[in-house]
DNA sequence: TCTACTTTGTTGTCAATGACTACATTGGCT
DNA sequence: AGCCAATGTAGTCATTGACAACAAAGTAGA
């Protein structure tokens, strides 16, 4: 054993790194402080002069999450085709991240945040909705979409996209395969933003 | 203090009910066995006999909650109306769920049952999609929707709709109204399958 | 009725955990 | 050199889930 500085000197990205390793292994519920301070060579109290209590370092890994997938999701929608493929290449993304890091999508979308911390963490995880609203919104000017409000389709897509993402990431789509659900999702969807819907259907 | 009988007689549906109390009130996290067990008035051990671990008696509520459901969604497919309007009147039932029992839905869809998940788990929580499957094939049938896989195009509506209950039992639904987006989504489901996804589309 | 046997509940115990406190070490700053 | 905030250590406490040994109550057969 080599002598170990006092100082860890990273301890805090230490912990985040090997916390969201953990969660992806084991669960939300696999994680604990005191295993954590094993697993990073220090002394179970260590981790609470960085994050403050289990919760605050729950949220921390959630907002690593929100922005690793916005990554994805913003890189996706820049993509050079046409609207209609971005678009499909945008629930792509958001669906392949869910599939890759089930356990951390459950972590980031937990009710359980607390009231103060959930400010910095509501933005960032509502960023990706914004970047459907804006793709949908340019759809309707050029004519490619019928019209309605950009905000509500947006989050109908959005609502069915992130369905697919947590069904697949928890193995509940049954037989069929996420690449057919997410497939035939966004064509439906679009299909049916493209047909708008008749008046006399509202209810 | 009267006296207790040793016997509490009713012991596991008492625990069931207040668990489902306690886990609507705090989330599951919340949910201690020996706390259920002094909230029954019984020993801390007594819960065991019923449930041989933590999990089973999650495991427990999860099936009730889909059982609940499912008279929920069957009402709802059952009126008399044409099929347009059952399939958004079961959209509605679903989410109306939801939103009844947000943390109890969680607990429901959660990906941590244990990989041998009980049979009788996996049925109950699949009914409600088979519900809008058959709605499909009818209209299918009828010619008021396009050709498709009636499954896949099934599981779009579901993914579609658990998204939207996932969501508004999180309070995730930003400014967007639950009414709204249930409407919104089921009229863009109905009229994307209504129309079709024209072959050349596909990609 | 007496007697095994099963079910259900009680009590005691254990290791693990999250949170808290008091203390030690470090390195930057003046 | 000397102060001091940041960082880490060590010890403690109540709570928890799980388990085992024991007790009480119901049950079935002679």
């Amino acid at each position: 054993m080599t002598d170990q500085p006092y100082h860890h000197g990273k301890l805090r990205e230490a912990l985040l790194e090997r916390a969201m390793d953990t969660i992806e292994e084991a669960g939300v519920d696999g994680l604990s402080l005191r295993q954590l301070a094993r697993d990073v060579n220090v002394s179970h109290g260590a981790p609470a002069k960085h994050f403050r209590d289990k919760q605050a370092l729950i949220d921390a890994v959630a907002l690593a999450g929100f922005e690793s997938m916005n990554r994805r999701i913003l890189g996706a929608a820049q993509s050079g085709d046409d609207l209609r493929s971005r678009f499909v290449r945008v629930g792509r993304a958001y669906v392949d991240f869910a599939v890759e890091h089930p356990a951390l999508l459950t972590v980031m979308y937990s009710t359980k945040h607390h009231p103060d911390s959930s400010e910095e963490l509501r933005n960032t995880g509502a960023q990706g909705i914004h970047v459907a609203q804006a793709m949908i919104a340019e759809a309707q000017a050029t004519g490619a979409l019928a019209d309605g409000d950009p905000g509500t389709l947006a989050m109908v897509c959005f609502v069915s996209l992130h369905g697919t993402a947590l069904l697949a990431a928890g193995g509940h789509l049954d037989g069929t395969s996420v690449e057919d659900v997410v497939t035939a999702a966004t064509d439906t969807l679009w299909a049916g933003m493209a047909a708008g819907v008749p008046a006399a259907q509202l209810s």
